[in-house]
DNA sequence: CGAAATTAAATTGTACACAATTTAATTTAA
DNA sequence: TTAAATTAAATTGTGTACAATTTAATTTCG
């Protein structure tokens, strides 16, 4: 029987290794905006819906109450969110884009572009890529 | 021109999610074992070189000595590797199995099936998903 | 040779990521 | 209706990641 216990037989490992190494590329690019890449995440979410709860945010990035609540603390520091608790239900906070923060997509649209040529991507690759691991997600 | 800051829209984010689900789904399999993901990929590399360097642990792992250090010694205190300064080059540190971290090879065996399994991936998808990954990160 | 450059680990500091627990508020169901 | 269950954030603790710096050893070169 084959002997799968070896990093070149690993799938996961270059899902890994790959991961990084966006977010390796997209450093430099957020740094100009003050942003971490799951910082960016929360924008990108704020900038298409104004307005979510902690686990709104977290139920859409995939992250829990543990990461987000000191992420959002430092993007409140930095101006870019409101938190505030909401009257209605006092267990939710709502995160709010702040002016700053809705100014903020101005810098980022060239983004999406930028990262793509620092990848040295094709479009086809990317499609690929983004079909087999959304099948793979939706199971 | 198309707006491309959505959520929906990006690439990255499948990946960055997938990852992090995969590291999600071993985490129950390497428990058992007592080792984390990123420990679990060192004892891939030392099970087929028996002794390596923190330099070529990082540059197969893609993970520098800030992170191995630290990771390293928490390997070392459960005592399935040890730390030796070389006698020759004084920079290096070599690492190396112990007889326990030789051992736990034979636990491990069954992880890679448990994981296809718990992912409940196609072998189609899987190889299909490594080959786009791997031409991506080549360039 | 011996100073300057390079290299390898370790250290320091910041920021995730997540399990487990805690706290407080709201639902629910007896 | 009020005690039990559930829910939402926050907190605590452990373990990556990585930039930047430091320390010490080895090379390289003038």
């Amino acid at each position: 029987m084959k002997d799968s216990l070896h990093l070149s037989e690993q799938v996961c490992f270059p899902v890994y290794v790959l991961a990084k190494e966006i977010i390796n590329q997209y450093r430099p690019l957020l740094e100009e905006l003050e942003l971490t890449y799951p910082q960016y995440l929360v924008m990108l979410v704020l900038w298409e819906h104004e307005e979510q709860t902690v686990n709104q945010l977290g139920e859409k990035l995939k992250l829990d109450s543990g990461t987000l609540t000191p992420l959002l603390k430092r993007m409140e520091v930095k101006e870019f969110v409101t938190r505030n608790r909401s009257k209605i239900d006092e267990r939710l906070v709502h995160i709010a884009l702040t002016q700053k923060g809705k100014a903020l997509k101005e810098k980022a649209t060239c983004i999406p572009t930028q990262l793509m040529e620092s990848m040295n991507l094709s479009s086809d690759d990317l499609l690929n890529l983004k079909n087999i691991i959304t099948k793979i997600l939706k199971k």
